[in-house]
RNA sequence: AGUCCUGUAGCUCAGUUGGUUAGAGCGCUACACUGAUAAUGUAGAGGUCCGCAGUUCAAAUCUGCGCAGGACUACCA
């Protein structure tokens, strides 16, 4: 039996309230008076600390007691965010619990009760790779080089790897976690729970059968996860051939007015830079609210007139064609006349024959018209060899050409840059959501399978409005296949615009995991929006082949890349060329010649690569199932106003944009070790899916199947749905291959097998708080997780899901959390996922507040990272500093959503301000407690500054309580820091340390004793949350029990005494300030003054303050007496400041001109407006009066006196040095030496000593020690009689005997000597 | 590319509804203190409050445009 149990644990609890009295002390140590002493330590070592109070923990259960103690108090719910067992920790998870731990200790303090069940994210992508990296194996080897079963067995046994680590840490920075029973998200039940959910979304409609468009590698056959995508060097520079095509308009009342002044065929531009795309282009998106603009023109590859259709805005760069990067610039109407109708045939200087020659600026050109463009050159350039490759450009129709020179000279190409500029923006435009509706004839319209599908679809090839249409590159028109485009499916989704597909021919065509359509189900009318596929093929086929109804192109691999260089040249010989072209390269030929191509440009861009097989990727549509949450988008939005996010910008900002740009979850996952999706199907998609919801029913169904003769035997034949036991449910296993094994039965009698995809792992995670308790078939669950019934005002009663402060005490109810936390990169992740389930299965919240804290970075502000070193290990920061000082540091320094910068240096600051402080104020309190057998009893008188340090205590109290209720750690962490530092220990003990140490144990000392002991109580308490172990150490040390099992303390308003607080604040000025004057002076502290003088207004507020404070002042600077002087009175210099808020606010613009008026103001102006409280002020606007109350003014110089000023604060002090001040001064001095001689001769404290000092002929030493001779003996506890102090020999024997030095000028001899009695 | 966060002394951070001498700690320098003493106090040096523009009598603070660092999401014609 420990010690611990022997009091009942209900003692533990005390609480404190009252303060201002002697009379507050009356309950405070209601308990048995202490028997024993209050330990005392040499030096302060955290981690021994953490390590000794940790055992203590284990030794006595102390987290288990906190739990019991609050069984029937109203519960604080909290949820664990399950991390991943296969990595190891870092220190960023340190910082990650220490921020759960916080609150959920708080909240104990508080008094509820906070289940916390730790839980292992066990699945997942980074698991399989870390399998996969360890066997050496890939994904094509799962089921050949090694069993799915053997696989998954594998990545069963890895996840949990390190389990004991995270325990090890977890527990060694404190966090209190129920890590016995953890939630593991492999385990049967709970996957049973995530089979319920997913079936209460199927039943709801909200699941279904879809494509998205995902990247793909045809050479792996392969989807890509974009974590795959993300990997290092996935994107790379590449040369892809870009084409701007031309789509031709159809004219109609809707295009109208685009013909209205063309010349020729109207077309459209888009560009891409990928040309095998666009025979399976459906559609054209522009923005609705960018401009566009029609120019005439001419092809430049069939040099037909014709007129385009381009942002108005990439009209200069889609019209200046390949290497004129230069400027454009517009010519003469004769010019292109001439050129294009009187041809005059010309030779040029090198004998070659131009087709005439124009005069430009003052400079001869010759013109060569080819291939529709214009081409100018100088004789010189000519000559100069550079002159068969002039020029450019296109003719934009008759009035304009734009012409490229870049040889005539840099200041005229700006000009003329600039003219066409102008030309273009006198252009006259619309805006997009004009050409919406607009239809165009298809691209490429003799290939078979664009024929098949114009016919299917009349309603495709028009013009679309899309939000992601911008201006940056291209022609602003997006090129839109719903086939290969993730944006373009979504924006044809919206205008019913299908893809380009056709049906299957085959299963070799359409594999498994290609299978897809968007039809309609026609036997099951009743579950509108259920969608069953049908195996259907885009364009390209699973191995990046155009398929047979391309026509000229078919079996063509859409990249050059996927065919080896043999391939290739056998691929030229086909085509009967001498070099291999790409599709992209034959499309843009084609298009070219039959007059569809603008511009054909290589362009370099960076494009995926899979990283397995280092080929390019294809954005490729693969079939998936959805969580339809696109439903439920104004119930996420509506539940997410009800969740407090800290900081709020991450729950209005990144989450909230999320919602708003809400995309349907993509659940499926093509892979091994996750949680199988619970949907069976008939091979002909004949009948209804089957969605499981429970073990029981899935043994009922597989009895069914049985029976029916498709399965031989139900492999969970052992287990029994009766049976709740771990044992009954651990002895099968859903993952894969064992369900897939299993094939159930239709109603109609045919068998059914599962879909292969796993769920994604996030829903594993969003399902916790449902499945920890495997809900809803264990009865604990259902207790956990159900409505709370309510009343309302007018008596209506109802019913939700609710997580109200007001839970009543003994309530089992853990759903919606009170409180969650993790980093903010999982805003998108376990935020969202557990909101995303809470709102759609249970239509609530999830939790009530989130905080996302931010990373932990490098001290230089680098992440951290395996790679590049700079990781730091949280074991070996543990061990130096002990978890106290950590998690201090990380609150104290930067709020948990800011980046911390982690930097050891501001561990050890930590460690040396913060807890060196209160150690050493622990250990002074303990000191003389011990000395003086302080048991907490007897009468106390409090002192000004017992009651001010109370009310510092109870003021803090009150804003560290607000700070934790607000989840604001770092706020309650820096008050309680600063009250130590400063007010406890900095300004509190060192103003008191005499009354502790002088002797007998009167009223006045027993109120220091009681006021310390009490601060250093409640600061133990106040900062447990934070530092759990040292708080408790000290809990222990003076009060005996755990911290952790006290209640929260309250603070006492009747005890704040805003008024001492400011005054004392004053007093810690006026102090600093005359220091300063002591150091200026070159007094010392030591040597006591007679006079300090304070300007002040009698009898305002300032003054009466500083009355309240003055003893504390006069002690503090070591001086007899305070005088005030009425400022008013005239004599001192002062300075007038205009009181910008109060005059601004009145004066408005004539403000800096009365600011500068009064800063002129001469003192006798001054004199007369304090006097008569008003003065009149002549300036540029006018005259304006000026109160007392509109200036501050304050004094600055008082004559005759050493004074120093600090914004409105003045001192002045008299340093006249009298002989008794002198006197007193030695005494003092000599006091000081004594006492240093004391402690290095190493007497006790308390060792009372015989003390000598020898006469040394110095009249004013002498006389001085005479004169304090009763001083000087009671300050350093002699003995020795009053009259043998002073003496002309020292003794011979028994006594050291020390020589002093008092300053520069005078010494003496003493002797001291430890006193026998 | 979008969304969000951050940017104040060499470092880590405060800075209230905009109000005129922008603060603290650490570090540095000097001095002091010595019955908490591997502690403590005082003073000094150290600022383009990331930049530019705007609103205003007045901007670190509000607005816009940028820059830098970071996070997430997306990947594009």
């Amino acid at each position: 039996m420990s010690k611990y149990q022997k009091r009942p644990v209900r003692d533990a609890i005390h609480g404190f309230s009252g303060f201002c009295t002697p009379a507050i002390f009356a309950d405070l140590f209601a308990k048995p008076a202490m028997d024993k002493r209050f330990p005392q330590y040499d030096e302060l070592d955290l981690p021994k600390v953490a390590a000794d109070i940790l055992a203590i923990w284990d030794a006595e259960d102390t987290f288990g007691k906190s739990l019991e103690l609050r069984k029937d108090a109203s519960p604080f719910v909290f949820y664990e965010g399950p991390p991943s067992a296969n990595g190891l920790p870092g220190i960023h998870h340190v910082m990650a619990r220490a921020i759960k731990d916080i609150f959920c200790r708080y909240q104990t303090q508080k008094g509820h009760r906070v289940d916390r069940k730790a839980g292992w994210d066990t699945h997942g992508l980074p698991i399989e790779l870390g399998v996969e990296k360890e066997l050496g194996i890939t994904k094509e080897d799962i089921g050949k080089k090694i069993s799915i079963e053997d696989y998954n067995a594998a990545c069963k046994k890895a996840v949990m790897r390190y389990t004991h680590v995270w325990n090890d840490m977890t527990r060694r920075i404190g966090f209190w976690l129920d890590l016995e029973k953890p939630y593991v998200t492999y385990h049967t039940k709970y996957i049973e729970s995530v089979w319920f959910l997913l079936k209460k979304l199927y039943d709801d409609q909200l699941l279904y059968k879809g494509y998205t468009i995902q990247p793909y590698s045809p050479a792996a056959g392969t989807g890509l996860s974009s974590h795959e995508l993300n990997q290092p060097g996935t994107y790379k520079p590449v040369k892809d051939t870009s084409v701007v095509a031309m789509f031709k308009v159809n004219k109609d009342p809707a295009s109208e007015f685009l013909f209205k002044d063309a010349l020729g065929d109207v077309f459209i531009l888009a560009w891409t830079t990928t040309p095998w795309t666009l025979p399976s282009n459906c559609a054209l998106a522009v923005g609705p609210s960018l401009e566009y603009a029609c120019v005439r023109t001419f092809n430049p590859y069939t040099h037909e007139p014709q007129t385009v259709v381009v942002a108005k805005n990439r009209l200069v760069e889609t019209l200046r064609l390949k290497g004129s990067e230069g400027a454009v610039q517009p010519l003469e109407k004769w010019v292109i006349e001439e050129c294009l109708h009187g041809r005059s045939n010309v030779l040029g200087p090198s004998g070659r024959q131009f087709d005439g020659i124009v005069e430009m600026n003052g400079v001869e050109a010759f013109v060569e018209v080819e291939l529709g463009r214009i081409a100018v050159s100088t004789p010189e350039r000519i000559l100069s060899g550079a002159g068969d490759k002039p020029v450019i450009l296109v003719g934009l129709r008759t009035e304009l050409a734009a012409l490229h020179v870049p040889w005539l000279g840099s200041s005229m190409q700006r000009i003329q840059a600039m003219a066409f500029e102008d030309f273009v923006d006198a252009l006259p435009s619309f805006y997009g959501h004009q050409l919406e509706g607009v239809r165009y004839e298809p691209l490429l319209p003799n290939l078979p399978i664009v024929k098949t599908y114009a016919e299917n679809n009349p309603d495709s090839f028009r013009v679309i409005g899309g939000d992601f249409v911008t201006t940056e590159d291209g022609t602003g028109v997006v090129h839109v296949s719903p086939t290969f485009g993730a944006d373009d499916k979504r924006v044809a989704d919206q205008h019913g615009i299908p893809g380009m597909y056709r049906t299957a021919m085959s299963a070799e065509e359409g594999s498994p995991s290609l299978k897809f359509t968007i039809e309609q189900n026609d036997f099951a009318p009743e579950r509108e929006g259920l969608v069953i596929e049908k195996a259907i093929l885009p364009i390209v086929d699973r191995q990046g082949r155009y398929i047979p109804e391309m026509g000229e192109f078919a079996g063509e691999y859409v990249k050059a890349e996927y065919l080896s260089a043999e391939q290739q040249a056998a691929e030229a010989k086909r085509q009967g060329r001498d070099k291999y072209l790409s599709v992209d390269e034959r499309i843009a030929i084609k298009l070219k010649t039959e007059g569809r191509a603008f511009k054909v440009e290589k362009y370099e861009h960076n494009y995926p690569h899979c990283w397995r097989t280092d080929k390019p990727i294809l954005y490729y549509p693969l079939d998936s199932w959805f969580v339809k949450v696109t439903a439920k988008k104004q119930e996420l939005i509506d539940n997410n106003k009800k969740i407090k996010w800290k900081p709020e910008s991450t729950g209005t900002g990144r989450f909230g944009n999320w919602l708003e740009n809400l995309q349907d979850w993509n659940l499926s996952r093509s892979r091994y070790w996750g949680i199988p999706l619970p949907i069976w199907r008939s091979e002909d998609d004949s009948e209804e899916p089957k969605c499981i919801g429970s073990l029981r029913e899935l043994k009922e169904e597989i009895a069914r199947a049985v029976k029916a003769g498709v399965m031989k035997t139900d492999p969970y034949s052992a287990f029994n749905p009766d049976d709740l036991s771990d044992a009954n449910y651990e002895g099968i296993d859903l993952h894969r291959p064992f369900v897939d094994d299993i094939v159930l039965v239709s109603p109609g009698g045919k068998p059914m097998k599962r879909e292969t995809d796993l769920i994604d792992v996030w829903f594993d995670s969003g399902a916790m708080p449902y499945a920890q308790w495997h809900y809803p078939f264990s009865a604990e669950s259902r207790e956990r997780i159900k409505k709370t019934p309510f009343t309302d005002g007018t008596g209506r009663k109802w019913e939700q899901y609710a997580s109200p402060s007001s839970l009543s005490g003994g309530s089992k109810i853990s759903f919606p959390a009170h409180f969650i936390a993790e980093g903010v990169d999982q805003t998108r992740g376990w935020f969202y996922t557990l909101h995303a389930i809470a709102t759609l299965v249970f239509d609530s919240r999830a939790y009530d507040t989130v905080v996302s804290n931010g990373l932990v970075l490098d001290k230089m502000g680098q992440k951290m990272s395996k790679r590049l070193g700079n990781a730091v290990d949280p074991f070996k920061t543990l061990d130096a500093f002990g978890a106290d000082a950590v998690r201090w540091y990380m609150i104290s320094n930067a709020s948990p959503w800011d980046n911390l910068k982690f930097d050891a240096e501001g561990i050890t600051e930590v460690q040396r301000k913060f807890f060196r402080a209160l150690f050493n104020t622990y250990n002074f309190f303990a000191l003389y407690a011990n000395i003086d057998a302080f048991d907490g009893q007897g009468d106390v008188a409090l002192t000004e500054s017992d009651r001010w340090i109370l009310s510092r205590l109870n003021s803090v109290t009150k804003l560290a309580d607000a700070s934790f209720a607000d989840y604001e750690p770092t706020v309650a962490a820096r008050a309680i820091q600063d009250f130590v530092v400063e007010d406890l220990s900095n300004w509190y003990v060192r103003l008191n340390r005499r009354r502790f140490w002088k002797g007998g144990m009167g009223a006045d000392k027993n109120a220091a004793f009681r006021t310390l002991h009490h601060c250093l109580e409640v600061v133990s308490m106040l900062s447990a949350p934070i530092s759990p172990f040292f708080s408790d150490r000290l809990y222990r040390d003076l009060s005996g029990g755990s911290v952790h099992l006290t209640k929260w303390p309250t603070h006492d308003e009747a005890a704040i005494d805003v008024e001492l607080e400011r005054s004392t604040a004053y007093a810690q000025r006026i102090t600093s300030l005359v220091l300063g004057i002591r150091k200026k002076e070159k007094i010392k502290v030591r040597q006591p003054l007679q006079r300090l003088i304070i300007p002040v207004r009698l009898g305002e507020l300032y003054h009466q303050r500083l009355l309240m404070v003055r003893e504390l002042i006069l002690s503090e600077v070591n001086v007899k007496s305070l005088e005030f002087v009425d400022e008013t009175k005239s004599g001192f210099t002062k300075r007038i400041k205009p009181d910008f808020k109060k005059l601004g606010a009145r004066l408005g613009k004539q403000m800096k001109a009365v600011a500068n008026a009064v800063g002129q103001l001469e003192q006798p102006e001054i004199a007369m407006l304090e006097s008569s409280g008003k003065l009149n002020l002549r300036v540029d606007g006018g005259e304006v009066d000026l109160l007392l109350e509109d200036v501050e003014i304050t004094t600055e110089n008082v004559p005759g006196l050493s004074v120093a000023s600090d914004g409105p604060y003045t001192v002045a002090l008299d340093i006249t040095l009298s002989g008794p001040l002198l006197q007193e001064g030695i005494a003092r001095e000599l006091v000081s030496r004594i006492q240093t001689l004391r402690k290095e001769s190493g007497f006790a404290v308390t060792d009372r000593i015989d003390l000598h000092i020898q006469r040394n002929g110095d009249v004013a030493f002498e006389q001085a020690v005479s004169a304090h001779a009763a001083h000087i003996l009671a300050e350093t506890l002699s003995i020795t009689p009053l009259d043998q102090l002073l003496v002309t020999d020292l003794p011979q024997t028994g006594s050291t005997v020390h020589g002093v030095a008092l300053d520069e000028r005078s010494a003496c001899v003493l002797s001291l000597s430890r006193s026998s009695n």
